[in-house]
DNA sequence: TCTGGGGTCCTAGGACCC
DNA sequence: TCTGGGGTCCTAGGACCC
């Protein structure tokens, strides 16, 4: 979808229509999540202060996400592309692979497919959308990012080497800012530079398996499926604070806050953690994590704010340096339904707990 | 200008085991 | 006296994606 939440924003006010809508965290600290293609005009874009974008753009238009609505506008063109495939696979709120291998007798040609999608969506939902198809999920992709905004673009097998050699190496997925610097250090900025070094330097320069990844991008070779459904594998919150937190009170108290709400979504989603994590980034913008296994597997709110707590005092604030984020998270899951029930854990308690938070929030009680 | 929040994957070092 | 090689698990940090 192209710059889909302020799409959305745009749709449900018409009045914003063709203006700079800039979709972003709040002041002092929060960042562009979403700009209008009128506001990428002031040179505004995802990932930027949202204090630098007003200064761009002062009579830009402003909003806080508002994920609800666009999590269903998202469901309802998940449910179109579901049409076309059983192997839909959202990378995010605002865009998905769809395999079309092998649909060609019900759909007829991918070419035909990706043309009606392309019409179908904004025909229904009233939001522009770029369609992009390949011989695979890394060439489908680049292809919808050249087609953007709005359009539609196809990448024949035999076009692949063309399509990408002009690209710059920072196109490819998986190629960032660090090591596109890396690269340029080499004297490679395209693909086709890129394809021209052997594989014993790259593998040299990037380990054996960033070396192969980099290999294989540049032949635009991808074997990876698409996946539908895939299980989490961890679940975890954070927060910047407007203002650093220098108060040790302060900071246990939140890290607490923090790890109900974890424990929250674990049991919301029905999982068991067996791995609790901490993370803080301080004043300077370092940022530390510690994290610990447990000998069972838990969605305790108690038990996961406790090794929390633990974690903190294992982890040294720098001399003078407050905390501007904090976050809690759980890994190594288990569904619940695969567990026994834990023998001595105080179960009563916990859902005594759960209630009395859904009933008053999930900060009106604390245990410790 | 001053840097979100939610994730995934990889690497490297150390502990430990045989 | 100083010492192998391979494997697994755990932890911390970093790159990257949207």
């Amino acid at each position: 979808m192209d710059a889909f939440y302020a799409s959305v924003e745009e749709l449900d006010q018409p009045e914003l229509r063709g203006k700079p809508v800039i979709v972003a965290g709040p002041e002092p600290r929060g960042v562009v999540a979403t700009a209008s293609y009128a506001a990428r005009k002031f040179g505004i874009h995802s990932g930027m202060p949202t204090s630098l974008a007003r200064r761009l753009c002062p009579h830009g238009i402003f909003l806080p996400p508002r994920f609800e609505r666009y999590e269903e506008m998202a469901q309802r063109i998940r449910t179109i592309l579901g049409e076309y495939s059983p192997l839909v696979e959202p990378i995010s709120l605002d865009e998905a692979f769809v395999d079309l291998t092998g649909t060609e007798l019900l759909h007829g040609p991918a070419e035909k497919v990706a043309e009606t999608i392309h019409k179908r969506i904004p025909g229904e939902t009233g939001l522009s959308c770029s369609v992009g198809l390949g011989p695979n999920k890394l060439i489908a992709k680049l292809a919808s990012d050249e087609a953007k905004p709005g359009g539609l673009h196809i990448v024949r097998p035999e076009e692949v080497q063309s399509f990408l050699d002009p690209l710059p190496v920072e196109k490819l997925w998986g190629v960032g800012p660090k090591t596109a610097a890396r690269l340029e250090e080499k004297g490679v900025r395209t693909v086709r530079d890129l394809r021209e070094v052997p594989l014993g330097f790259l593998r040299s320069w990037f380990g054996p398996k960033g070396g192969e990844a980099l290999w294989q991008l540049a032949r635009g070779l991808d074997e990876s499926s698409v996946v539908p459904v895939r299980e989490a594998k961890s679940i975890s919150r954070e927060v910047t604070y407007p203002e650093d937190l220098f108060d040790e009170e302060k900071i246990s108290d939140e890290l607490r806050r923090l790890a109900f709400l974890v424990a929250d979504r674990l049991q919301a989603e029905g999982f068991l953690a067996r791995t609790v994590q901490i993370k803080a980034r301080f004043s300077d913008f370092t940022t530390c994590t510690r994290q610990t296994k447990l000998p069972e597997p838990t969605d305790h709110p108690v038990l996961i704010a406790k090794e929390a707590a633990g974690l903190l005092a294992r982890l040294e604030i720098p001399q003078g340096q407050g905390v501007r984020l904090l976050g809690v998270g759980a890994a190594d899951l288990v569904p619940r339904t695969f567990q026994p029930l834990p023998l001595f854990v105080d179960l009563k308690l916990a859902e005594a707990l759960k209630e009395m938070r859904e009933k008053f929030g999930p900060e009106a009680l604390y245990l410790w």
